[in-house]
DNA sequence: TTTCCTCCTTAGAATCCTTCTAAATTGTTG
DNA sequence: CAACAATTTAGAAGGATTCTAAGGAGGAAA
């Protein structure tokens, strides 16, 4: 019968994780990670992992939970979702997937891979490649 | 043999299609009109057609740029491009089509519409419809 | 063409999200 | 522990966009 996972066990996995990456494991990193990683994956924006972490009372600033948003993104821990002008929108799921964006609530939802069937694409331009197909299908409310 | 078109005669176009849009052609939405809709599609930030419309001595705050490019939106006239966060691009072609986008520069390229075959895609979550389907190729520059 | 009312435009301030700065702290290595 | 670099931080700065409130312009009706 396997033992509940303790808090000082994810602390543990989200070290290995970020000296895995190349980053060291501070105590906002290692906070922001488990805030990150266990649970489900999910959708979420600065502001948002920023009032998760007030929540959980891992005492970090602003500016660092910025700093290590694009650090995750870079060492491909997450990635970055495009949906509206003016917010970034940050995805646990680094895995191959396409969204749906709800116009009117500002929500992103996943669509699984094999559900968008991508059958032909233009080669890059010259000069260029081709780093990452993205698919957003823009949602209204039924009934329009 | 056709007479060369005077900027009359694009002006008087262009009232047309703002009338035909429900929008009142002032002074400002016309001149904003010529120069979005005189000469070949593109791909324009608020800034971009500021700096238009002063090199064209069309005079123009920067607030009724952004007013007048949402209402343009909002009426069929243009589309928006998602590219950047922090960034809102506007398309002068609203005809289905996609975009390459130039992560090193900021740009955006057109692709053609039959240039990207979609064979599947999902149904629509509950209570929503599909809007539109946005495909951005990211592209890095070459021998990465 | 004048009047009248509404819609539109405007400068500048405000807001929002994000990045920068430079000083203080922390992690790591020896 | 000492030494040093990497990291964090508060607050300021930045850039894009929207808001505000006051004046101006379109156009229907007289
Ligand atoms: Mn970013
Ligand atoms: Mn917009
Ligand atoms: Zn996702
Ligand atoms: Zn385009």
């Amino acid at each position: 019968m396997p033992k509940r996972r303790l808090d000082n066990d994810f602390a543990l996995k989200a070290q290995d994780r970020l000296r895995a990456a190349g980053l060291r494991p501070t105590r906002q990193r290692v906070g922001l990670a488990q805030l990150l990683f266990n649970g489900p994956c999910r959708h979420l924006t600065a502001e948002d992992l920023f009032a998760e972490a007030a929540a959980a009372e891992i005492s970090v600033s602003l500016a660092t939970v910025y700093n290590t948003l694009h650090q995750f993104v870079e060492a491909g821990l997450l990635r970055e979702v495009l949906a509206e002008p003016g917010r970034a929108y940050f995805d646990t799921d680094v895995s191959n997937h396409h969204h749906f964006f709800h116009a009117d609530t500002g929500m992103l939802q996943d669509i699984p891979e094999d559900a968008v069937v991508i059958a032909a694409l233009p080669a890059a331009p010259e000069g260029a490649r081709i780093g990452r197909v993205e698919v957003v299908i823009r949602l209204e409310k039924a009934g329009a």
